[in-house]
RNA sequence: GGCGACAUGGCCGAGUGGCUAGGCAGAGGUCUGCAAAACCUUGUACGGCGGUUCGAAUCCGCCUGUCGCCUCCA
């Protein structure tokens, strides 16, 4: 049993409430997704790592998530110029090919990267171009209650007629009129409301008949209509990057509640971002690192590649809340501390009782309930993995050092399935570095080569020959093969 | 200009009105032929100025600084 019962900060009363689904065991979540014209990068993968363990952590509490997570494949406008262009058409101009090839690719790229970090896919993924019907029912649906109104083709959203608008970000309607989109598109009735559907002209590459036209649905709708189509028109959660409150969530909200006369999500769950050099990683900003690029050594301003499980572990780290500041440094320390959790728990993995310790030790050492509740009053704490992770540190290499001294704690079965739980099926980490021995090794050849350098190097050893077993250890660091004597012998790691 | 966050020791990063966060790095030690790993010991902290309080890094106010949103963005 937990020690508490899970609080999330919820966006919209900018406070930590209990958590109480709609129609409790299930939760409908839905995250807003990538716009795929170009690789993922760190501060994707904040985002979904983030809300990836918030799902498992749902689902460890006996909850039956349903998980919906967009893919946009309609480019919205892009940062300079009134006018804009859409993002995706103007990439695929530019590498002359079909938008719906960046798309395809750009997908593709997301996934992989994702699931190298261990990201758990979506239950559904909806393609914004795959659900064009549900966005224009949405939008006539929002003409016909008198929320929005056509000109010329272009389809936009009255925010006066939305009675909360501005109820997530804390701006209201009057101070919104102020901001820089004045001068963009004349024909609105208020220079804050938004586009639902905008006509395209010959050159737009994506483009659908509508009952107003041809053209291309607005920036927020298709969430808005996905979400609902998938989770009902009131669900639990909605997650996103802290820069989409507003206005793209505000936006969300308008349309859902205006359309379907029901409040929309309960709660808005909104992560901070990655920051580099103290700037905002993103793409529009030229800062971004691709995560590829991390996982290969790619990018110029880094030294070396990076283990997906590294970067994973780096953003569990700080609170999903908080803005996580990168560095190689702080990666370093991340690798260091992985693998050192991981060392940790292995070892009480690893540990196969024996019947006569039990006896004698089964007094009162459970150590399960102790770390179990330290573990969970952390996520519970609006999924604080930052202090469950520090709770596992701490806890294991107290159990580690009993096992070791001979007092293995009397529910060691019970603690050892729920760490590995705890690790792999909560934090998403592998419980230890893959055994590369095996998988690395193009041919057998070379691996009895290296068997046989180690036996030579071993007798050497034997024989006091520390000149020689020094150059064959050397030799073998130069091809970044590093071995380590123990008493159990010797260990290596492949390149 | 409007709205909103944040400022913690060499680095990263939790947290709380009084009780060790944790990790990484550093220092010393044990072990090992030496490395490495592991283990033991260990220092440095809460931006500034006021206020509330028996007591604040933790609450309040002001100041300074950094950042985000107000335009697509995780």
């Amino acid at each position: 049993m937990s020690s508490s019962a899970l609080h999330v900060y919820n966006t919209l009363s900018r406070k930590k409430e209990l958590f109480e689904p709609i129609h409790a065991p299930h939760v409908g979540m839905y995250v807003c997704g990538p716009t795929v014209y170009g690789n993922a990068h760190l501060g994707h993968a904040k985002s979904y790592v983030s809300f990836d363990v918030i799902r498992r952590y749902l689902s460890y509490l006996d909850y039956k998530v349903r998980y919906v997570q967009n893919i946009t494949d309609v480019g919205h406008l892009v940062g300079d110029g009134d006018e804009g262009e859409d993002k995706i058409s103007k990439k695929a101009r530019l590498e002359q090919v079909d938008p719906m090839e960046i798309a395809e690719i750009y997908t593709y790229t997301y996934f992989r990267d994702m699931d190298a970090l261990s990201v758990q896919r979506p239950d559904i993924s909806p393609r914004a171009t795959g659900h064009i019907p549900e966005q224009i029912a949405m939008i006539q649906d929002l003409i016909d209650k008198g929320h929005a109104y056509l000109i010329d083709g272009n389809v936009y959203f009255d925010i006066l007629s939305a009675p909360n608008y501005g109820r997530l970000s804390g701006r209201n309607v009057e101070n919104a009129t102020s901001g820089t989109r004045i001068k963009a598109a004349s024909d609105k009735h208020n220079p804050a409301d938004f586009a639902l559907w905008k006509k395209a002209d010959d050159k737009h590459l994506m483009k659908w008949p509508s009952p107003w036209g041809v053209g291309y649905p607005g920036w927020h709708i298709e969430c808005s209509a996905m979400s609902i189509k998938y989770l009902g028109t009131h669900f639990d959660i909605h997650g996103g990057g802290i820069e989409n409150q507003f206005p793209h969530h505000e936006c969300e909200i308008a349309q859902a509640e205006c359309s379907t006369g029901k409040s929309f999500a309960k709660y808005w769950l909104h992560n901070n971002m990655v920051t580099l050099d103290g700037q905002k990683m993103g793409k529009s900003l030229g800062n971004a690192i691709s995560l590829e690029e991390f996982f290969n050594g790619s990018h110029p301003l880094l030294q070396r590649s990076w283990d997906p499980q590294v970067i994973r572990f780096f953003l569990l780290q700080s609170h999903y809340r908080s803005t996580t500041d990168f560095s190689e440094k702080a990666l370093e320390a991340a690798e260091a501390g992985l693998q050192s959790l991981r060392s940790a728990i292995e070892s009480i993995l690893m540990y196969i009782p024996q019947k006569h310790h039990d006896h004698k030790n089964d007094i009162n050492d459970k150590v399960l309930p102790n770390l179990k509740a330290a573990f969970e009053s952390a996520m519970n704490d609006d999924f604080n993995t930052a202090r469950a992770i520090a709770t596992l540190f701490d806890k294991t290499k107290k159990i580690k050092k009993k096992i070791i001294t001979g007092q293995p704690p009397s529910d060691l079965l019970a603690l050892q399935k729920w760490l590995k739980i705890a690790l792999t099926e909560i934090l998403g980490l592998e419980p230890n570095v893959p055994n590369k021995s095996d998988c690395n090794f193009n041919d057998n050849l070379s691996k009895d080569l290296l068997h046989l350098l180690i036996d030579i190097r071993t007798k050497a050893r034997m024989e006091r020959e520390f000149e020689l077993s020094d150059i064959i250890r050397d030799r073998l660091k130069d091809l970044d093969i590093d071995l380590e004597d123990s008493k159990e012998g010797t260990r290596y790691t492949l390149p």
